[in-house]
DNA sequence: TAGAATGTTTAGAATATCTTAAACGCTCAT
DNA sequence: ATGAGCGTTTAAGATATTCTAAACATTCTA
């Protein structure tokens, strides 16, 4: 039963190109109302402690779950983040910012040695000049969050003035 | 130089869940003007022709690259789309509509298996149920396509009208 | 029809990623 | 100070992915 919805979890991070236990203890600590130590969440999931500890700090990472400290417990206990939409949309920012600046990176160096280039592949760094740019662009105009409810409405709200976009 | 570009792209796949040759191949035929043959890519690229066989049928599937036919070859030729915006669109595209037909197909079997649970176990389902709703709208919301110039287009408006959604 | 020119599939080698158990280091209670 | 209770790191084994060369299938050409 819960087992079924966690192992979907899993999958559906494992499409998304994350680790399959990411997924499987956000479903985990989503389900529950409680928040769970590593030790419980190690021994729901029967995986190792070590498993536990790498990935709930990569779940930490984008704000999916947060550390909680429970009065009189040495532990630290996580609970999930329940604006699921959220959490996507973290990820997604982090994953794009990282690639932007990878991009853009590799972009300068190509740029620093390119001056004496024929017109052909002065062609080519324009282009990826182009692309760089558009990159930008879209970066630039992340919101810094958003929450599933906001989300909703701004596209409920997109519909309703679809006339203005032509 | 230009292996400097491909290799960023291939970097850039690889973070967000791709083979790094789907980048490479992207980048490669992105800078050219004129359309490559399987072999010519596969000797660029200093891989195997079966290699580029699979990837750049991947590539094809969401639209990146297009077939071309020369008059006079048997060969494919092939090039890429040069709305880079909206291959990485088509991509994301693909990618949720996977996500959420997984995620249905689990929820549903969850779902006939519940029906004599307890409270607890109903509140779960509950929030399961709520999952799925939202991914059900986000999907539904995705226009089949857009251009690059087209989304800018869309977030200066936006940003304009910001002030209609609170 | 033979064989040359293509793209595809496949089996296994090469790489990369994931997982675990154990070692480790820190903190707290005694 | 000592040891118990934590989370983290590590090294090695297990698993999964990627890649290639060769076999294969199909289509064209002579």
């Amino acid at each position: 039963m819960i087992e079924n919805f966690i192992d979907t979890f899993g999958k559906l991070a494992a499409s998304l190109g994350l680790n399959r236990v990411v997924g499987q203890i956000y479903a985990l600590l989503y389900l529950l109302d409680n928040p769970l130590s590593l030790d419980d969440i190690a021994k729901n999931l029967k995986i190792s402690k070590g498993n536990v500890s790498v990935n709930i700090r990569e779940l930490e990472s984008w704000g999916a779950v947060k550390k909680i400290w429970v009065p009189g417990s040495r532990k630290d206990y996580y609970e999930a983040n329940q604006d699921t939409l959220n959490v996507i949309y973290g990820r997604l920012k982090v994953r794009l910012e990282k690639a932007f600046s990878e991009l853009n990176t590799g972009l300068n160096n190509w740029g620093q040695n390119s001056n004496k280039e024929s017109d052909k592949t002065k062609q080519k760094l324009k282009k990826i000049k182009e692309i760089k740019n558009f990159m930008e662009i879209v970066l630039k105009s992340l919101p810094p969050e958003i929450s599933g409810a906001q989300l909703i409405k701004k596209i409920s709200t997109l519909n309703k003035i679809r006339f203005l976009f032509k």
